[in-house]
DNA sequence: CACCAGGCAAGTA
DNA sequence: TACTTGCATGGT
């Protein structure tokens, strides 16, 4: 009998504990920070995200005319920063056509019909669109990552080619709509895969999973 | 030196 | 539909 995602849960959080997650300032910043961060490490993410900050540039209307090119150099340490500039002027177009500097606008319409219009952003995939829907508006929507791939297809409970909406419904199926639950779990396998599963060994040496 | 990081879209067949 | 490739900095 495999441990069920419940009893996994538990194991991560008594042994990391909470994780404190999206750490921004404000919906906008996690926004920011969801594109930033793809394919990235969050360390590289921070020092862009502080470039802005120390300009006074994380913000809705500074950024919203700020040229692309000035925005490329700002985000350089994150990475793709010509790609990420124009994403990230995607996503204030978008902002700018549904709600403005009032984020919480966007909660007026269901998750459903929200995820699909962020989707249509280009730029904005699938777990890019479910961490703002869950990291900025709190929504119960499940993240999915390489790591969460990675880690759960190697215990058996999802195939190694698993899409991203087989493993997100690995999550959704079986565990209550908790957005407090999602926002944990995601985070501390985030944490686990950081620590214990590296991506080129088969299994890690001392997996967490593994032990009672 | 190689490999990795909290992906995504566009191109090719 | 199913692969493949480009995007790029900074840490280990």
């Amino acid at each position: 009998m495999k441990p069920r995602l419940e009893s996994i849960y538990r194991k991560l959080y008594s042994r990391f504990g909470p994780q404190h997650w999206w750490p921004a300032d404000s919906a906008f910043e996690v926004m920011v920070g969801a594109i930033l961060t793809q394919n990235t490490n969050w360390q590289n993410v921070e020092r862009a995200i502080a470039n802005l900050k120390k300009r006074g540039d994380l913000d809705f209307k500074k950024l919203f005319r700020l040229p692309e090119k000035k925005l490329a150099l700002l985000i350089k340490p994150a990475g793709y920063y010509n790609i990420k500039a124009r994403r990230l002027k995607e996503l204030l177009k978008f902002l700018d056509a549904h709600c403005g500097t009032d984020i919480k606008q966007l909660c007026r319409q269901n998750t459903r019909a929200l995820r699909r219009k962020l989707l249509s952003v280009k730029g904005v995939g699938e777990e890019t669109a479910d961490s703002i829907l869950l990291y900025a508006l709190n929504k119960p929507v499940f993240v999915v990552d390489a790591y969460t791939k990675r880690i759960f297809s190697r215990h058996g409970f999802i195939p190694q080619d698993a899409t991203y909406e087989q493993a997100q419904e690995l999550f959704m199926g079986s565990l209550k709509a908790d957005a407090q639950v999602f926002n944990e779990y995601h985070a501390l396998i985030v944490r686990l895969g950081k620590e214990h599963c590296l991506k080129n060994k088969p299994r890690c040496a001392d997996c967490p999973l593994e032990k009672k």
